[in-house]
RNA sequence: GGGGUUAUAGCUCAGUUGGUCAGAGCGUUACGUUGACAUCGUAAAGGUCGAUGGUUCGAGCCCAUUUAACCCCACCA
């Protein structure tokens, strides 16, 4: 490919031409695809998919980043790296999305039927469901489209149903009647993780119930009134002193006249309120236990949209109970009478003011306690008694606390190790059937016949036992539960795949912190259960996206980033790189527009250098790696400090401290590649020595394109722009090998004396600046080196010329006298003197070179300090004594040398 | 109630196993357009690393106590 013609490069970099034409490049080349090498270990990660419902925001983005820097550096590596994306079909999110839209036409679910609704899904599937993958490919993710899956395609189905009768047959999977989370604005149980707890003003009724026996009336407090009416006990505690005398009484249940037991239950805590507590077994988690424990009665009075139940409920539950198909564990339900129909809320306010008129209310206390709400809708979560299925948790979660504490699994960072096993060592069975339609639907039939049920991994439609007609369980399963099979259900399990047996298991899992109980912790004991190993072996975690202020993005305070908006005006790089420079692992993210436009700007950086270093090349073959002989002292130095950039990236790279890779970077790329060495490099390229522009060329090429590998990751699209420009370049970027330190560009010495050269120049700067001398008023540069340093700065008197405006360089013996009518100043190189006739004045130079006497004093004591300290020198390793006296010596030096200067300056006055 | 995170320059944050008189970006101040880049350059100002005590030759980093903010988990009637 012929080296573009640099007159072509626009001044100022724009990204939205050239990403989509990037992006499709890579695509259609199939470098997303990995290269299986038999016997190569692989890098794989699975993509946590995206919701169906989803539109890209800026936390997708986030959720990207570190995969796609993960994967682009395993590739360049020569690592065979797959990695796997997909979207999640999101069973309540997507079902409420489609019911909305067909409330706009005026129908509902029910009116369409099950078969006719779930058309519509998948219609609108079909529609949006590609929407956010499209959006993905902008962030510029390097997964491999041609594996991409949907948890309710065929096979991942199939995953699901082999699961569901794997666990079912080894007794993992139960159904049975028990409390749980009830969420009566989606109308559907949900499992603990989804109920968020929320702290709500609330009050404490305290209430009076009489006792049947003695006529007196017990006070207890209940923050929920409106469940009274399915109270069936009273509880106490045994030791309870004050109510010994009522110990086998019973209360009879104000508004209703229920006759209802006293019981004794350690669940009564005597120092709490009362020591009293109604028991309402239907409609408390805690209440249940006790109810089983004493052998109470359930009653329940709420019904499943949140309303007071009535004469028709507890009909139905009647009939249900007299046709046998209610067992024992179903609650019985209460016909509310005058508050039947009511929402708990109007029940709640009705119940209170009744029993105030009955005068069993004796106050009311102003409390704010925490509500379970639902991680969807918000609404309040009603605890019921509900027929549904369970995935049996001990046995799953042991092997799972097993390898991390093993090490098998490993946490960056490792703090989230104990939320992970805090979480797994006391989680309750996981409900996972859903009362909905879009989803994988349970694969458990029903024999009316002979009341058998079924689960199987096939459909079946007459009963296996008798042969009479079978029907299908209404319920599909919680989303998490196919997601939790992702990792291997991607690869083609339960079939043995290729890539099964190749991809299994994963390399990482990366998804953000708030996610672990839902999706990671479920995929570990799936994964274990299913395939017998872990299904990753790190599990990188990242936080959350805010805002400026440090506030959660969302819709209503309208403080989110658009991540598309942001892609089209600042570039897909900017962002990115906006989303991972500093962040440590594991923390949230603060992002602002203003934060992106500062990395829009390194990437203009970053083009604006290379177009530097192409319109320097005319007539340049590259041979690849620079030999040392005709090289500069800036061109050592470059070389040498690239090869610890290169060290030092790969080491992150490797340790997962992505933030901090990034952050080296661009310091790097900005400071000691633009600012430094561009700078001195012009010196040669611009001179007469054509074997020194060479070895500039050479060293600016091979650095250049060092250093748009090293970025590559973070920075996929205009690096990959920039490269196909470079002289010696060869294929895709993307594509190319990750680059290695070089031991023979290890110019330690040569670099050291840069160091010099260049803090002559920092020195002389600051003076200039210190004596108001106008940038373009060159002067002459009076040095008096150390003797060992010399020739080397003699060799770099092109910089300073270039860099500190010296109009010539001269030098010093060390015991000549120094030039008067200079301003002055000293470093461990040299003294350096720059003559500035009247602008100088005696006063100010020896103020400020008192202050910089200062600092070396400072400097001596605190050395003579250290190295005059037994214990120090005792202890300290060799190597760091040494180096203190080394600074020590410097610092001396130093002291001695201002010392004299100051002196020389005084008798001048 | 249990667990966790954070506290470093005006703002937002880095600082990897304790060892170069504490770093960056933005902001501020002063200069500056000499053909890569004003989406830029040069220089400067600015911090007793939340507080107290301890371990150590040596602490922003380790330990204890403490203050403040935030987060997660938990069935407190």
């Amino acid at each position: 490919m012929e080296n573009m013609n640099t007159f072509e490069m626009a001044k100022v970099y724009a990204p939205k031409e050239m990403e989509e034409r990037i992006y499709k490049m890579w695509e259609e080349s199939g470098a997303f695809k990995p290269k299986m090498v038999k016997g190569k270990k692989p890098f794989t990660i699975v993509m946590p998919p995206p919701n169906i419902t989803g539109q890209l925001h800026v936390g997708h983005a986030l959720d990207e980043m570190p995969q796609d820097v993960l994967i682009r550096y395993h590739r360049m590596k020569g690592d065979p790296t797959l990695w796997v994306p997909g979207t999640d079909h999101a069973a309540i999110a997507t079902e409420v999305k489609v019911v909305e839209a067909l409330q706009k036409e005026g129908l509902t679910k029910k009116d369409l039927g099950r078969e006719k609704f779930l058309d519509r899904v998948w219609d609108w599937r079909k529609e949006y469901g590609g929407r956010i993958v499209q959006q993905l490919r902008k962030l510029g993710v390097s997964c491999d489209w041609s594996r991409e899956r949907f948890t309710m395609d065929a096979g991942l189905s199939k995953a699901v149903r082999e699961t569901f009768v794997n666990l079912y047959e080894k007794d993992l999977i139960y159904q049975g009647w028990r409390m749980i989370n009830w969420c009566p604005c989606c109308k559907t149980s949900i499992s603990d993780a989804e109920v968020e707890y929320e702290e709500q003003a609330g009050n404490f009724w305290h209430i009076l119930y009489p006792v049947k026996e003695t006529g007196e009336m017990i006070e207890l407090a209940t923050t929920r009134p409106e469940t009274m009416l399915g109270d069936t006990a009273v509880a106490i505690n045994a030791e309870d002193e004050r109510y010994k005398h009522l110990h086998g009484c019973h209360v009879i249940l104000p508004l209703i006249n229920r006759e209802i037991p006293i019981v004794l239950d350690e669940h009564a805590d005597m120092t709490k309120g009362t020591g009293v507590v109604k028991i309402t077994p239907a409609h408390d988690p805690n209440d249940y236990e006790v109810g089983k424990r004493h052998g109470l009665p359930m009653v329940r009075v709420f019904t499943y949209d949140g309303h007071m139940t009535g004469a028709a409920e507890a009909k139905e539950n009647a009939d249900l109970i007299a046709s046998g198909r209610a067992t024992k564990d179903e609650p019985v339900v209460l016909d509310c009478g005058k508050y039947a129909g009511m929402t708990t809320q109007e029940a709640r306010k009705a119940i209170v003011a009744d029993m105030t008129e009955l005068g069993c209310l004796k106050k009311v206390e102003p409390l704010t306690h925490e509500v379970g709400t639902c991680y969807r809708c918000h609404q309040t979560i009603e605890p019921m008694v509900s027929k549904q299925w369970f995935v049996k948790m001990e046995p799953l979660a042991k092997p799972a606390v097993q390898v991390v504490k093993e090490g098998k699994l490993r946490f960056i960072p490792d703090r989230f190790e104990k939320v992970y096993l805090n979480w797994m060592e006391n989680t309750r069975d996981w409900c996972i059937s859903r009362q909905l339609w879009w989803g994988h639907r349970i694969p458990a039939f029903y024999c009316d016949d002979c009341g058998s049920v079924h689960v199987t991994r096939e459909d079946i439609d007459k009963c296996p036992n008798c042969g009479g007609k079978v029907w299908q369980d209404e319920d599909v399963l919680d989303t998490w539960f196919s997601s939790a099979l992702w990792p291997f259900s991607t690869l083609g399990w339960p079939e043995k795949t290729e890539d099964l047996a190749y991809f299994y298991p994963n390399s990482v899992l990366s998804c953000g912190y708030d996610i672990i109980f839902f999706w990671l912790a479920r995929m570990v004991f799936s994964g274990l259960e299913q395939m017998g190993e872990c299904p990753f072996e790190v599990a990188l975690m990242h936080g959350l996206v805010r805002d400026a202020q440090g506030r959660k993005m969302s819709k209503s305070l309208g403080n989110g980033i658009d991540p598309l908006e942001v892609i089209e005006k600042y570039g897909a790089d900017a962002l990115r790189f906006s989303l991972e420079i500093g962040v440590a692992p594991g923390s949230d993210v603060r992002m602002s527009h203003e934060k992106i436009e500062t990395y829009r700007n390194f990437a203009n950086k970053i083009w604006n250098a290379s177009r530097f270093a192409l319109m320097n090349m005319q007539g340049f073959e590259p041979k690849g790696v620079p030999s040392a002989d005709k090289l500069a002292l800036s061109d050592k130095w470059m070389l040498k400090r690239f090869n610890d950039i290169v060290r030092e990236i790969t080491n992150n790279l490797e340790s997962f401290d992505l933030g901090m890779a990034a952050t080296n970077l661009y310091d790097f790329i900005w400071s000691n590649f633009c600012d430094w060495y561009i700078e001195m490099a012009k010196h040669e390229l611009n001179g007469d020595d054509p074997e020194a522009k060479n070895a500039a060329q050479e060293t600016l090429i091979y650095v250049l394109t060092g250093l748009l590998k090293l970025l590559h990751p973070y920075m996929p699209f205009i690096t990959e722009e920039l490269y196909s420009y470079l002289p010696g370049h060869e294929g895709m970027l993307i594509t190319s090998s990750w680059p290695a330190a070089n031991p023979e560009h290890d110019f330690t010495e040569d670099a050291e004396q840069m160091e010099a050269v260049m803090e002559i120049i920092r020195a002389a700067r600051n003076l200039r600046a210190e004596m108001k001398v106008n940038a373009s008023k060159r002067a002459t540069l009076i040095l008096k080196p150390a003797p060992a340093l010399e020739k080397a700065f003699r060799a770099a008197e092109g910089y300073f010329m270039r860099l500190a405006a010296a109009s010539n360089v001269e030098y010093l013996a060390p015991d000549a006298p120094n030039p008067e009518k200079s301003a002055s100043a000293v470093t461990p190189g040299a003294s350096l003197f720059i003559p500035l006739g009247e602008l100088v004045d005696v006063d100010k130079e020896i103020a400020r070179l008192n202050k910089d006497l200062k600092n070396a004093e400072g400097e001596v004591s605190r050395a003579e300090g250290k190295l005059n300290n037994q214990g120090f020198v005792a202890k300290a390793p060799a190597a760091l004594i040494e180096q203190e006296k080394a600074k020590l010596e410097k610092a001396k030096g130093l002291v001695l040398s201002i010392a004299e200067r100051i002196k020389e300056l005084e008798s001048l006055k």
